[in-house]
DNA sequence: GAGCACTGC
C-alpha cells in the first residue's frame, strides 16, 4: 500500500445530526404509555412509594453494594416500576444499555414480592451473559451463586431447589419448553435483547404467549411476561403482547459525535484506511479506534496494510498496535483486545460484527463503520443459504455507533452518506425470516403446538418457509399426518431429544443398525461445534505437512474422525493439538458436545457399538441419514445436487478439494461466489438407493422430464 | 479451480 494511502485528504466528512432518536431521548410522537423518568434529577416523586425492603436501614447488603445500587439511573424509578409490574401481565421495558434494568429489575421483582410463588427467569441470547449476569446478581443480594440466583446454560445447570431468580440462554428455555410448554417452574419470564430478536428470542414469544394464555384459561398460576429491548423499536412487542404498555428508562450513555461521507465511497476498505489515519493523525493516542469490516480475510489484509503503513510514519506519530478481531481467531489472540496498549501507542481494533453485541471492548473513543456486513440469508426454494456482504441495518448502525460512548463521550465516522443511511432497512431482519426453519418446526411440533402454519410468529417466516421445512422433516421420517393433524412420529420425537440439527438427531438415530455409534456420536459432535481445524494463512505449507497423516480419501467426516481418535490418544493434550494445527478449546467442546449425546442415547436405551476399523459401514450410516444431501459427478466434470440439480462445486477446505469422487454426501451447502459443499463423504450410489427408493425415483423422473 | 458473519441447544 502507497505510503500516501495514509494521508487523507482534508476533511471529507461532514458533521450528522447526531443520534438524533437514539434510545437516548425519547422521541416525540410514541406510544409510550407511561414515562419513567430516571437518573439525573428526574426522580423526586418515587422515593417515597418504596417498600421498605430497599431502605438502607433496612438493607442487608454492605454499604458499598447498596450505594452502587443506589446509583443506577434505573433505582430512581424503582417505586413506580414496581406499582406497574405488580398489575401488568405482559410489559415491554425499554431501557438504554447502562441503565441497569437486566440486573436490577429481577431483583425488585424479587424483592417486592413479586414472582415469588416461582422462578423469575431471565434469558439471555449468550451464555457468557447469562453466566456473569447471574454472578453478579448473586454478589449484590449476598448469596452463593446457585443458591437464590443461579444460572442455566447447556453443560452447566448452577441452580438449586433454593433458586428463584434465574439466568438462562434463550436456547435453554426453549428447550426446557419441549417438556413443560406452559413453563409451570417460572411465575415471570424476563426475555432480555430482545431487540436482537435471535431466533430462539422469536420462539420464546410465542411459548410465553401461548403458556400465559393457557395458564390463565386453566385457573393457574399467571405468568408475568416481561419483554426487555435497548432500542427504540418496542411497538411490534407491544402490539405482540396484546397492547402491553411501554415502560421506558433513560440510561448512562455518553454524547457521541456522528460524521457522514460527503460522497458514496465504491471502496469502504480504501476510506476506512484513511479514516484510521485521519484519527491516528489527529487524536491523542490515548484514544482507541474500533473498525467494523465484514470477515476474517478483509480484516487479516487490512491489519498487515495498517501495520505496513504504521511502520512508516514521520517522527512525532505515535505508533500503532492493530489487533484483528473475529469469532475464529484463537482465544487467546481474541484476549488481546482488551489488554491496554503500551504508553505512546494506539489500539486498532479491527472486527467483524463481534463487536457489536459479544465482545465489549473499553477505552474505544472512536468507531469506524464501513456501513457492511456479511450475513447468512436463506432462499426456501432452493433451501440455499447465502453468505453475502450486504449493508446494515439502521438499528445496526446505530448499534455500532454505540460502542464509542461507553465510558465517555465520543465519535462515530460512517463511511456512507446521510441519504445513504436513510436508505439503510430500519431494521435487521429476524433470523427467523432468514435461515433453515427444519429444527425450529420439529421443536414446536415436540411442544405439541396444533398447528405451525398457524403459529403464532410475532414477525411470521412465509409459508413457503414453514412448508420447506415440514418437506424436511417428512423426508426424515420425523413427521406423520394423522386426520389432517401433523404430528411427530416415534423416531421424530426421538430427534426433538438431541440438541442438533434434526439430520444429524437422525445420523445417530440410524447409527445402531450399522454398529457404528461410537463413530457416529463423535462425528456428530465434531460436524456441530466450530471447525476443529486451525489454518493460519501464513503457514499454510506447515499446516499441510502436519494433517497428511490424518487424511482420508474416503473424506471430511472420516480425516475428522481419524484426528479426534489421534487426539483421544494422547491423553486430550494441548501441545499435540498446538503441534497438529487443531484448535484445542473447540476439540475440548467436541468432546462435551459428545458426552451430551452420548447420555441422551444411553437414556434413550439405545445400544452404542463400534464399527472400530471398518469406515465403509460409517459412510453407510451417514448416506442412509443424508441422502437429501447428495451429489453426483457430472460427464463435464463438475457437480450437481441429486435433489434439485443445483450446480455445485468442492468447497476448498474439503480434503477431496483436488478428488472427483463420483457420489458424495455433503453435510451443508453454502453459496458465497459460487455454491460449496462443505464436509463431504464419498459414497456408493446404490446405498442411497437402499435409504430411499422412493426420493430417488422421483428424482429420476423429475431429471427424465 | 481457490475460501468461512454471529449465536445457541
Amino acid at each position: 500500500m502507497p505510503e500516501e494511502a495514509g494521508f487523507p485528504p482534508a476533511k471529507r466528512f461532514r458533521p450528522g445530526a447526531g443520534p438524533p432518536r437514539r434510545a437516548g431521548s425519547c422521541p416525540p410522537g410514541r406510544r409510550v404509555v407511561m414515562l419513567l423518568a430516571a437518573g439525573g434529577g428526574g426522580g423526586g416523586g418515587g422515593r417515597r412509594q418504596q417498600p421498605p425492603l430497599a431502605q438502607p436501614s433496612a438493607s442487608p447488603y454492605p454499604e458499598a453494594v447498596e450505594l452502587q445500587r443506589r446509583s443506577l439511573p434505573i433505582f430512581q424509578a424503582r417505586g413506580q416500576l414496581l406499582a406497574q409490574l405488580r398489575n401488568l401481565d405482559s410489559a415491554v421495558l425499554l431501557g438504554e444499555t447502562g441503565s441497569g434494568k437486566t440486573t436490577q429489575i429481577p431483583q425488585y421483582l424479587y424483592e417486592g414480592g413479586i414472582g415469588r410463588q416461582a422462578i423469575i427467569a431471565v434469558t439471555q441470547p449468550r451464555r457468557v451473559a447469562a453466566i456473569s449476569l447471574a454472578t453478579r446478581v448473586s454478589d449484590e443480594k449476598r448469596t452463593e451463586l446457585g443458591k437464590l440466583v443461579g444460572y442455566t446454560v447447556r453443560f452447566d445447570d448452577v441452580t438449586s431447589e433454593d433458586t428463584k431468580i434465574k439466568f438462562l440462554t434463550d436456547g435453554m428455555l426453549l428447550r426446557e419448553a419441549i417438556s413443560d410448554s406452559l413453563l409451570r417452574k417460572y411465575s415471570c419470564v424476563i426475555l432480555d435483547e430482545a431487540h436482537e430478536r435471535t431466533i430462539h428470542t422469536d420462539v420464546l414469544f410465542g411459548v410465553v404467549k401461548a403458556a400465559q394464555k393457557r395458564r390463565k384459561e386453566l385457573g393457574k398460576l399467571p405468568l408475568k411476561v416481561i419483554v426487555m429491548s435497548a432500542t427504540m423499536d418496542v411497538d411490534l412487542f407491544s402490539q405482540y403482547f396484546s397492547g402491553a404498555p411501554v415502560l421506558y428508562l433513560e440510561g448512562r450513555q455518553h454524547p457521541i459525535q456522528i460524521f457522514y461521507t460527503k460522497q458514496p465511497q465504491h471502496d469502504y476498505l480504501h476510506a476506512a484506511l484513511v479514516s484510521v489515519f485521519q484519527i491516528h493523525q489527529e487524536a491523542p493516542c490515548s484514544q482507541d479506534i474500533l473498525v467494523f469490516l465484514t470477515g476474517q480475510e478483509e480484516i487479516e489484509a487490512m491489519s498487515k496494510t495498517c501495520r505496513d503503513i504504521a511502520k512508516h510514519l514521520p517522527d512525532g506519530c505515535s505508533s500503532m498496535l492493530v489487533l484483528p478481531l473475529y469469532a475464529s481467531l484463537p482465544y487467546a489472540q481474541q484476549l488481546r483486545v482488551f489488554q491496554g496498549a503500551p504508553k505512546g501507542c494506539r489500539k486498532v481494533i479491527i472486527s467483524t460484527n463481534i463487536a457489536e453485541t459479544s465482545i465489549t471492548i473499553t477505552g474505544i473513543k472512536y468507531v469506524v463503520d464501513t456501513g457492511m456486513v456479511k450475513a447468512k440469508k436463506y432462499n426456501p426454494d432452493s433451501g440455499l443459504e447465502v453468505l453475502a456482504v450486504q449493508r446494515v441495518s439502521k438499528t445496526q448502525a446505530w448499534q455500532r455507533t454505540g460502542r464509542a460512548g461507553r465510558e465517555d463521550s465520543g465519535v462515530c465516522y460512517r463511511l456512507y452518506t446521510e441519504d445513504e443511511f436513510e436508505k439503510f432497512e430500519k431494521m435487521t431482519v429476524p433470523e427467523i425470516q432468514r435461515c433453515n426453519l427444519t429444527s425450529v418446526t420439529l421443536q414446536l411440533l415436540a411442544m405439541k403446538v396444533p398447528d405451525v402454519l398457524t403459529f403464532d410468529f410475532m414477525s411470521k417466516p412465509s409459508p413457503d418457509h414453514i412448508q420447506a421445512a415440514i418437506a424436511q422433516l417428512e423426508l426424515l421420517g420425523a413427521l406423520e399426518n394423522k386426520d389432517g393433524q401433523l404430528t411427530l412420529t416415534p423416531i421424530g420425537r426421538k430427534m426433538a431429544a438431541f440438541p442438533l440439527e434434526p439430520k444429524f438427531a437422525k445420523t445417530i438415530l440410524l447409527s445402531p443398525k450399522f454398529h457404528c455409534t461410537e463413530e457416529i456420536l463423535t462425528i456428530i459432535s465434531l460436524l456441530s461445534v466450530d471447525s476443529v481445524l486451525y489454518n493460519p494463512p501464513s503457514r499454510r505449507d506447515e499446516v499441510q505437512a502436519v494433517r497428511k497423516k490424518f487424511i482420508s480419501s474416503e473424506g471430511d467426516h472420516i480425516t475428522l474422525l481419524n484426528i479426534y481418535r489421534a487426539f483421544k490418544n494422547t491423553g486430550r493434550n494441548k501441545d499435540w493439538c498446538k503441534e497438529n494445527f487443531v484448535n484445542s478449546k473447540n476439540m475440548m467442546l467436541v468432546a462435551e458436545v459428545r458426552s451430551q449425546l452420548r447420555d441422551i442415547c444411553f437414556k434413550m436405551s439405545m445400544p452404542i457399538a463400534s464399527s472400530r476399523g471398518d469406515t465403509e459401514s460409517v459412510r453407510r450410516c451417514l448416506a442412509h441419514s443424508l441422502f437429501v444431501s447428495t451429489a453426483e459427478l457430472q460427464p463435464d466434470g463438475s457437480y450437481a445436487t441429486t435433489d434439485t440439480r443445483q450446480p455445485v462445486a468442492i468447497h476448498p477446505s474439503s480434503v477431496l478439494f483436488h478428488c472427483k469422487p463420483a457420489c458424495v454426501v455433503y453435510t451443508e451447502l453454502l453459496f458465497t461466489n459460487k455454491c460449496y459443499m462443505r464436509d463431504l463423504c464419498v459414497v456408493d450410489a446404490e446405498w442411497l438407493y437402499e435409504a430411499a427408493p422412493d426420493f430417488f425415483r422421483r428424482k429420476l423422473r423429475a431429471s427424465r422430464n
